[in-house]
RNA sequence: GGCGGCGUAGCCGAGUGGCCCAGGCAGAGGUCUGCAAAACCUUUUACGACGGUUCGAUUCCGUCCGCCGCCUCCA
């Protein structure tokens, strides 16, 4: 088995990977707080740790991938309150809306998408050993948590707490005694979702419910704590010193992956600011693939500055991916469909060692997308270029296609196959029709006819192609305006 | 104020102490073609500034300039 050398937040360094259980990779991911449709940044965080997720089962690790939903919090609450509607109606509604942008954009589902509020009674038992060993305390039916009282506080983050304390914006009338202390439970206020407590009736903080989840589901120590970088201070901070205190152990996680964040047009992409892309949205105007292709082009760590001018780019080349799967096709060395719902694949590859080698070898040095994205063009180049002979070697193109469709189970990049899907049966049939037509306009030379037959048929949406092995066609994948 | 990141050819974006290369998009020329498209080939004097280390730095160190993120909810 590889050894895959990624980024790990806690010590700041590219670290080798060494499971805790040889063969198993145990991650969790910080998903999303359910009050609103997911945007671009969500998905990039959903693309770049489904990739990772593939990635470790391409290389044959058996994976557990939990990835949670927040369904009760402030803004839910306030979101139901404006609509006059129940708090978890309107997180099951964007629970339902995320799960279905999440499958356009070819994300594996996780195999546990737990929901705080299903898991109340664990964060319950955390919060009764956290104030029994005094790590906590109870102020007015609130429970707050004791910073001070964890030595290595600011570890993940590099904060110390004197530092912090500089720039502390505190909060007059603030019921914790330091401003850092955070809240595990919150007591009910009329008109909220509330659960029964030993403090009375309240609801849990935002960062109780990833130690208690992930304690839950993978036990201390697990593998991979993922997330994006802003949730590293003080989300993950927090969640760190809960576990750790309540459990008497360490580590929580042993290694810690954040992505870098979403910027539109230069400023930081954000739902409080307006500043945002949703999914949705993207989706309507592009395809699933050139959105992964836009994510797999930087490296999960930067920054990623979103453009129109980008993502038509990133269309443009997708469709070039698209071409050459559908020639492969017609060649008759059948690629299989794109295979990024897939979550099991490791296959032994004896295609194109150098390129599956480059794909590997950019993927273990944290997951360093963009190498393997170039690895699948220069296989792309390749499987063109043997295209092109006369008579072309079928066994060293089915050799290429094998390993691109190798590196697309991961990156899901690859359209699917024209032709096979869609439209109606008649189609080809009528295509041929027109075509053969067209045919004999040219072998009059009446290019008149010819001309107006393949303009017509472009202003529908299909491309027609004379190649020396004869006319083709194809329809036009997705239009891409402006936007 | 504290912590962290980034600045690479027209644009996006990898990477490396010297040797021959990322990759994508766009542009130019060519092959093919009635034309066009696709594909392939070729091509466009890249590494923010200034010092230092070194036989040699875009790559290591320092300073500076510029941009950005976190420190409050946030993927």
């Amino acid at each position: 088995m590889p050894v895959v050398q990624f980024f790990n937040t806690l010590s700041r360094e590219i670290e080798g990977f060494v499971p805790r259980q040889e063969g198993r990779v145990a991650m969790y991911v910080c998903g999303s707080t359910v009050y609103a449709p997911p945007h671009l940044g969500h998905a990039r965080m959903a693309v770049v740790f489904d990739m990772i997720r593939k990635y470790f089962e391409f290389a044959g690790y058996d994976v557990t991938f939990v990835s949670n939903f927040t369904d009760v919090d402030d803004k839910i609450i306030a979101r139901a309150q404006e609509q006059g509607i129940p708090a978890a109606a309107v997180a099951e509604k964007n629970i339902t809306i995320w799960e279905e942008n999440m499958r356009r954009l070819g994300v594996a589902l996780p195999d546990i998408a737990p929901k705080a509020t299903a898991h109340i009674p664990e964060m319950l038992e955390m919060i009764r050993v956290l104030i029994e060993k005094e790590y906590a305390y109870i102020v007015d039916g609130d429970v707050y948590f004791r910073v001070d009282a964890i030595p290595s506080y600011g570890r993940l983050s590099g904060q110390k707490l004197e530092d912090l304390q500089v720039g502390a914006r505190v909060l007059p009338g603030e019921k914790k005694k330091s401003p850092f202390d955070f809240v595990l439970w919150k007591a009910a206020k009329p008109g909220e979702p509330s659960w029964d407590s030993p403090w009375g009736a309240g609801r849990p903080g935002w960062h109780i419910e990833c130690s208690a989840m992930g304690v839950h589901y993978l036990g201390m120590g697990f593998d991979i704590h993922g997330g994006g970088s802003d949730l590293i201070f003080p989300h993950h901070e927090n969640e760190i010193a809960q576990a750790e205190a309540c459990m008497q152990s360490e580590p929580f996680a042993r290694y810690w992956v954040h992505n870098g964040l979403v910027k539109l047009d230069g400023e930081k992409m954000a739902k409080s600011t307006g500043n945002f892309v949703s999914v949705s949205e993207l989706l309507q105007e592009h395809t699933s693939q050139a959105v992964r292709l836009l994510v797999a082009q930087t490296h999960y760590r930067k920054a990623l500055d979103f453009s129109s001018s980008l993502i038509a780019e990133a269309e443009t080349a997708v469709e070039r991916l698209g071409l050459c799967r559908d020639r492969l096709v017609a060649a008759g060395v059948g690629m299989p469909a794109s295979a990024i719902q897939e979550t099991s694949l490791y296959e032994e590859v004896s295609a194109d060692e150098k390129a599956m080698s480059a794909f590997r070898a950019a993927m273990e040095n944290d997951f360093a997308t963009p190498g393997a994205v170039a690895a699948l063009f220069e296989l792309v180049k390749r499987a063109n270029t043997l295209l092109e002979a006369q008579d072309p070697d079928l066994e060293a193109l089915a050799g290429a296609a094998r390993a691109i469709s190798e590196i697309d189970r991961v990156l899901g990049v690859v359209p699917p196959a024209k032709h096979s899907e869609g439209d109606t049966a008649l189609l080809p049939e009528l295509m041929q029709l027109l075509l053969d037509v067209r045919e004999q306009a040219r072998a009059q030379r009446d290019f008149d006819l010819s001309d107006l037959i393949r303009d017509r048929l472009d202003e529908v949406g299909i491309i027609v192609e004379d190649t020396p092995q004869g006319t083709r066609w194809r329809a036009r994948r997705r239009q891409t305006p402006g936007l």
